[in-house]
Order: structure tokens, then sequence, then C-alpha cells
RNA sequence: GCCCAUGUAGCUCAGUGGUAGAGCACUCCCUUGGUAAGGGAGAGGUCGACAGUCCGAUUCUGUCCAUGGGCACCA
């Protein structure tokens, strides 16, 4: 005689146990009709589960977010299905939820091609139509290993295999094909009709590119057509703020084949380069930093102290000259101890922070390039600060604030934190860890930040934590860093004199806050879509004459305005006006100036905003006050 | 590095086994025009690189390079 309790808080008694359908239907044919799935006393279920005992009951349709998590799980047993149907040899793996979708990952002789998506697509559809009942059943390990061998799934007995012996397995059957699948799923194959397969891609089985490549699918799957084709426009929209197609059309960069993963910066992208330069010089200087530069090719000897030469052999470049070894630099640390170490230091002398706009190469896998996010040449904003092990959190705390305040200028709130901690292979013994990680914790904490922790995945010398921005599509690259480190000051001999007079070894701690100037500017470059405030916009302002005769005035006006310290570009062509606003409009420029007869007899500008707006006119003085208004909001005025 | 796709004018892209075309941009001419494209003419390409097949290759084949999407990597 369960009595099952719903999210109103309502209750209904049955005679014997029930399933969620027929709980469903006992409250509306409707609901009978949308539901997914159930949520059994917290725990997500098919609707075929019965409940025989008291239980809270919610119903999941496709109106909640674990009903199209459910959609996207059985779309890709769909996938599978179709799959096997048209190309039986193909063995199956894994298919699980991602954002926005799911992936199904198959053992095949060949790639599948742009034609075998549709096709594949094609079978789906029919599938759906058939409304074929999408069954569980649970079978012993044993027998779900012998179950899947006879079908020559040998992918699938594998996972079975690698699952703790005691559980049971449930297996969920749709027409012809099963699949091993916690669940759970939609009562129908008819439930999934709107899904469209994304891409093919090759994936590693397990993740591991010591094993086979296998063919990997992409799709996604919503509840409501519309809601998938707000989410392929969102993806067209996100494409056009691709830094890569905007640093083409700005004339910010380009990349060429000849310098793979390194960037030649046009004179616009320069510009942004040097606000963003100029601003963290600033903060160095105002946050007791010393900025120093260091050398870009150093000696074999230096690295194989540092362990880099034995350690990171494969992503340095090298070079030799006159019987000697060189490697690029791929870091600065090194290089930064070396200042350290130059003269004996103090107690005193600590916390001792060095910066530099540090030019680091590293030679990358070619998979991993990817426009200016990721290259083999890079800046990064690095600094290491020497201190006593009790002067960490307070380092950690000042560090944390000031990436806050950096991140809040540019503009960012939607900040990842991840703090990493102890590996296996690590140096240092467990109370320096133990001390350590919950510095970081402690000053994360003390911020009020949330974050995200990773067991043992901290470097081997030290825990660390990690501040990533997204991209436009929703790639998440890593920006801020701040690494404890135990173990290079002590292999490269850096040590100060401590109060009771012995020479002890400081911690250094590595950080950054941009990351790297490249990729910081990538981001910001998708983040503003190109129109950038005020502060960072390479051309702040254009100013356009109406025709020949007030070239001059509008000469003059540009040269106030570049004594104010402003970036102007004057467009003094022979075109007419509505030409010249459309190209700086697209070029995105802050502020468009028009000055025709009438401004140049008043002396006065006409402007108009990026917005489109038109200012009216104004004098040069106004303006420059509503500009430096403007550029002392920094990031908030976008 | 691995799988797939792509590489043609400055940009975006058509196209073909007989050495190439559009739009925009560029140059010149006409137009001096008041808030998102005025008109005309001209110039511009080793068809990513190197091999092979062929009478002939930008086109077909192979290798390489680069880019894009994934995977792996990112101390």
């Amino acid at each position: 005689m369960p009595v099952i309790r719903l999210p109103d808080g309502s209750e209904r008694k049955f005679e014997q146990a029930v399933t969620v359908a027929e709980v469903a239907a006992n409250i509306g044919a409707g609901l009978a009709r949308v539901a997914l799935a159930g949520k059994v006393d917290g725990k997500l279920v098919d609707t075929s589960f019965l409940i025989k005992q008291d239980a809270d009951l919610s119903i999941i349709t496709d109106k909640d977010a674990e009903g199209q998590d459910v959609i996207r799980h059985s779309a890709a047993h769909l996938l599978a299905q179709a799959v096997k149907a048209l190309f039986p040899e193909a063995q199956v793996t894994i298919g699980p939820v991602i954002e926005d979708g799911f992936f199904y990952d198959f053992s095949y002789k060949r790639p599948f091609t742009p034609e075998d998506l549709q096709a594949i697509e094609k079978k789906m559809a029919e599938i759906v139509k058939a409304d074929l009942k999408v069954e569980r059943t649970v079978l012993s390990r044993t027998d779900a290993i012998h179950f899947f061998k006879n079908l020559g799934e040998h992918y699938k007995a594998q996972i079975i295999e690698s699952i703790p012996s005691e559980e049971d397995l449930s297996l969920y059957t749709q027409g012809e094909f099963t699949d091993l699948c916690r669940g759970p799923h939609v009562p129908s194959t008819g439930k999934l009709k709107v899904f469209k397969l994304m891409k093919v891609a090759g994936a590693y089985w397990r993740g591991d590119s010591k094993n086979e490549m296998l063919q990997r699918i992409y799709g996604t799957a919503w509840a409501k057509k519309e809601d998938q084709e707000a989410y392929l426009h969102r993806l067209e929209e996100a494409e056009k703020r691709d830094h890569r197609k905007i640093g083409k059309t700005q004339d910010l960069f380009h990349l060429q084949d000849e310098a793979p993963g390194m960037v030649f910066w046009h004179p616009k992208g320069w510009h942004i380069w040097q606000v963003v330069e100029q601003y963290m010089r600033q903060i160095f200087r105002d946050n007791g930093y010393q900025e120093i530069r260091t050398p870009q090719v150093m000696d074999r000897s230096l690295w194989e102290k540092s362990g880099h030469w034995e350690m990171y052999a494969e992503n340095m470049f090298t070079t030799s000259s006159e019987n000697r070894d060189y490697a690029v630099k791929p870091m600065n640390c090194p290089a930064h101890i070396q200042i350290f170490n130059q003269g004996l230091k103090s107690y005193r002398d600590l916390p001792l922070r060095l910066a530099e706009f540090g030019c680091c190469h590293r030679n990358e896998p070619s998979g991993a390039l990817h426009g200016i996010m990721r290259v083999r040449g890079f800046t990064q904003d690095d600094a290491h600060i020497f201190c006593m092990e009790e002067q960490i959190q307070g380092e950690a705390l000042a560090f944390i604030e000031l990436t806050q305040k950096v991140y809040a200028d540019f503009g960012f709130n939607d900040i990842q934190i991840k703090l990493s901690t102890r590996p296996e292979k690590r140096i240092g013994s467990d109370a320096v860890w133990d001390r350590a990680e919950s510095s970081l914790a402690e000053a994360l904490a003390a911020k009020g930040l949330e974050y995200q922790l990773q067991p043992g995945e901290g470097a081997f010398y030290g825990p660390k934590i990690e501040f990533s921005l997204k991209d436009c599509l929703g790639r998440v690259w890593q920006c801020g860093t701040l690494q404890l480190d135990f173990a290079l000051p002590e292999r490269l001999g850096a040590e100060y004199v401590a109060e009771d007079n012995t020479r002890k070894i400081p911690v250094m701690l590595h950080r950054a806050i941009l990351g790297s100037m490249e990729r910081f500017i990538g981001i910001l470059i998708e983040h503003y879509a190109g129109a950038y405030p005020l502060w960072l916009a390479p051309v702040q302002l254009a100013i356009l004459n109406i025709s020949e005769s007030q070239a001059d005035y509008a000469r003059q006006v540009a040269e106030q305005l570049r004594l104010n310290g402003f970036r102007v570009h004057q467009d003094l062509r022979n075109e007419k006006i509505t030409y010249k606003i459309r190209e700086h409009s697209m070029q995105r420029l802050p502020y468009l100036l028009i000055v025709g007869d009438k401004e140049m007899a008043s002396n006065l500008v006409a402007v108009r905003t990026r917005k489109g707006e038109d200012l009216g006119q104004m004098t040069l003085e106004a303006l420059l006050e509503r500009m430096s208004k403007d550029l002392a909001d920094k990031g908030s005025t976008a």
C-alpha cells in the first residue's frame, strides 16, 4: 500500500505497487504522455520503475533539466541502434551525455563520412517513428559479459569486466538493439523528436593515446524544436565572435605557415597588447613587484640543473653554437632564480617578488595549436614570489584579491577556479603539503570563492590554484595560476639567511594573472566580440569629414584628440558619409565624429556612438570629458 | 602526435584533365555627398609545397606543410 508524496506536498495512496508511469496516469493523462522518467526519493528512474513502498516522487518531463539529460542519453542509444542497423560490423563502446548534447564512440573499420551521418540520421528518424518500447532488464555481471561477448561486442564486455563484480547490471533494449546502461531512459523511442548529428571525430578508446582510435559521432538533442533552433543559432552567433575571424576583419594579427603557433601582431592588435601590458605593469608597481628581464636562450647546463632538459625535452626548442647546446626558455622560473641568487639574500628581503613579461617558447604538439589561444611562442605576465613558508598564505590571499580586481577591470565575472592538490608522485613531506594546501584553500575561503577541488592534480613540486575563462564556444582556457614550488629553489641553489643566521631555502610561488598575453587577448576579443571598451580599443574614434572643404578642420580636431592621448583615425577620403559610417561601424569603433560645414562653422563635432546613437553636436571639451569617464570605468562600460 | 575535413586574388568563396572566375577590398576617373554600401574603368593569382600518372595536372594519385573540428597533451 504505497503512499506517494508529490512535489506539491499532496499524497496519493495505492492498493499495490505502482510504476512511475501509472502514478503519472493517475494524476492526469496529459502528464502520462509527457513523462520521461521519475525521481523516487531523489533517485532518477525509468517510468517503468515499480514503487513498492512509501516514497517521494516527482515526474520528470522535458521541462526538467534531468528530462533533457534523459532525452540526450536516450538519443545516444538511438544513434547506436541506427549505426548498428546500417553498419552491423561496428562495435559499440560508450555514449554519454555532454553539455548541449551527447556522443557515441564506435569501433569501425573506417571513419564515418558526412554522407554516413545523413544516412544514420535518417535511420534514427525511422526508429523514432516506429516508437519502439525501451525496456530495462537486469543481469548478473557474468551473464552480462556472456551476453555481449556473444553479440561480438568486445568493448562492452571489457567495460563490464572493469565494473566491481558484485554489482548487478542493467540493460536497455529497444527493438533489436540492447545496450549496457545505468539509465534511466525515455519509455519509448517516439519521445525523441528533436535531434541532430553534428560532427564526426576521432577519440581514443578509454581516453588513452596508446589505445586504438574510435569513431566518435557528436549529436545534439532537445525537448523542443525551438530549443534546438535556438541552440544552433547560438552556435552561429558564437562563431562570429571567434578571435581568429575578428583578428582578420579588424586587422589585429595573423599567423602563417612558416611560423606555426607564433603570432604576427599588426599595429592595431599591438595597441591592445600595449594597453594590456602597461596596465599590468602598473599593477606590478602598485603591488610590490619589481619588473625584470631575462634571456631567451640559455645553456643546456642550466636546464639540466632545473630538470627541464630531461623532463621537458620534447617541448623545448634547442639550438647549438660553438659546441655548446642551448634551449629557448619554455618558462621563466629558472632565470628568475638566477636573479634571486645574485647577492646574499636575508629573510628581511622576503617576500621578494620578481615580475617579467616573459616571452617563452614551447614546442606544443601540432594538434594542440588553436588560434592565439594555444601557441608555441607566447608572453606570460609572469612573476615569482620568493618567501618563507609562513608568508605563503598572505601572499596567496593578496594574489587572489589582485586577480579578482584585474579580471573585473577587464569585464570578466564568469571565472572558474580550481584547486589542485598533491599527486601520488611528489616531493616534500606530507606536513609541508598539508600546510601548503590549507594555505591555498583558506585563502580561497577567506575571499568566499567557490572552487572545484582536483585531488591529485597538483604538480609534483606543489599544489596550485587555477583561474579559467571561457571562449566564445564554451571552451575553457586556463589563464591565472598560483603554484607553490618546494623543489626548484633547492635544485637551483636559492637560499637566504634566516633570523637565526642559518641558510634556508625559500618557497617559490609561480603566479600569473592573465596567463599568456596572447591567450588573454584572444579571450578579450571574443568576450567583447570586437567591441572593446574605450580604454582597450585600438582605434578609439574616427573623424569623418563630409566633404573636402572640412579636411583641415578634421585634421585639427584629430590632432587635438591625439594630444589628449587618444587613438584617432582620420578618414578624409572622397567617399559619401554614409559609406564611411558604415565602414567604421563595422569596425566597431567606440565613437565616430562627423564634421561638416555646420560643425566647422561653430567649432563643434557631431558624435555618434558605437550603438548607433546620435549624440548630436558638442564641443571637443565635452567629448573629452565623456571619454575620460569611459576610460576610468574600464571594462564596466562595455 | 592521432582521426576526419579543408587549402584557388588582400578578404569571402565559385569552378575546370587543355595554365582560372564572382562579390567586396585596392588604383584611377566622375561625383563634394549630412549618419550603415553613388557610378564607371583598371590592376591583381606558380590554384599550399614537392613528386608521380598523362601529350597535357590547379583538377587524378602519393608524400609533406599549414589551418579547422575532435582526441591525446598543456610539468
